[in-house]
DNA sequence: AAGAGTAGTCACCAAAGGGTGACATGTCAA
DNA sequence: TTGACATGTCACCCTTTGGTGACTACTCTT
């Protein structure tokens, strides 16, 4: 046998991904993990301390959340030319897309509402920074207005978890079809909708 | 010891709700709600057959999604005379008191995002049937008015679900207190500005 | 009052989970 | 080449869980 701890380590880290992504948390313990890695589980203590320092370790190891250049598009100095409502309208339709295209997010995401662990406080830290530097910057403006812009944003950020973390198990939420394309666009579409009829002023 | 059978069902089904009060789903099991019932657990597969079933059985014990008339406000024919704005407005309102009064239902809604059984069908199914009823009887109005009322009220209904079931555990998110009575009061307002500025046509 | 059938008790099983101590073996420096 | 240490293996432990067979004892009918 080859012996070599960071390799041993990384085998370890993948493993937890693969079970994480195919059977959520449910079966994810020292025992699957190590069985999956092929690998003996006293090494999971030895290396990580045991299931939670492990799980954070998993959690700084890949991206699990939209980086803010992701959620911008890449290009903040457009977004902010553009009127709040578009701004506002475009980082959501990019949140939506990001979170879609993780499949692994959307099941931390699951479990977090049920229990927390060291893997959900590590996502909660990131997005609460990422969430934070967002309205910092985008919305300097308009605190006046009328509007509680937190308040819908704090809606529309939400609705978007809970469907795509919906869209997992179950393909149709109140008549809308979230297990398409289709379906995000008509979602999409009202978003955008809602932006520009509340967030104008 | 007395014999009663019935009284042992009821036990044993009020066990399963003062679990999932205070623990969730992760400590059930055909152990624990013996134990919880003081109740042998042979019993559980005698009288229910075994775990799924006693769930189902708990599933229609109680009324674990609110009715029509909550929903409503009892006042259907009132209801209609509103404006659709003001009528989907109310809806919602009453949707979201009516969630953060029913913890257990929260805890199964919470659940379902992780995993289906027999409790979260029953529920599910419940809930379906409820959601069509409201939008039959509701709005047969516009239709073509250019809005995409149901991808709107997914929306809605969906943020509502999840900022209820995420309030058990955490107490803001993106800067709303959803702990509080004035953080939701926030959001219903934010939810009646865009039903009256995205419903109306 | 007696017997039948049911409600409840007890003791057990196999499997799986978390966790650990002692051993074997590969790797690398002296 | 020889040790020393780190890496990996193995064999256990205890607890909990789901599930069952066999027994006791209560209740109710006749």
């Amino acid at each position: 046998m080859k012996r070599n701890k960071e390799e041993t380590k990384d085998k370890i880290i993948d493993a937890v991904g693969r079970l994480l992504a195919e059977g959520g948390f449910r079966k994810l313990g020292v025992n699957a993990v190590a069985r999956e890695a092929d690998v003996d589980k006293v090494l999971i203590y030895r290396y990580f301390g045991g299931m939670p320092e492990l799980l954070r370790a998993f959690g700084v190891s890949g991206d699990f959340w939209p980086t803010f250049e992701e959620l911008t598009g890449g290009d903040l100095e457009g977004l902010r030319r553009k009127p709040l409502p578009q701004a506002a309208s475009t980082v959501l339709h990019n949140f939506a897309r990001a979170l879609r295209s993780r499949p692994l997010t959307s099941e931390i995401l699951a479990w977090e509402t049920v229990e927390r662990n060291e893997l959900t406080e590590v996502l909660e830290k990131v997005r609460e920074d990422s969430a934070v530097r967002l309205l910092e910057e985008l919305s300097p403006v308009a605190e006046e207005s009328g509007v509680d812009i937190a308040a819908i944003t704090a809606l529309l950020g939400a609705a978007i978890m809970y469907l795509v973390v919906r869209s997992r198990h179950v393909k149709v939420f109140n008549a809308v079809d979230i297990g398409s394309e289709d379906g995000w666009l008509r979602l999409e579409a009202a978003m955008t909708a809602i932006c520009e009829a509340c967030i104008g002023e």
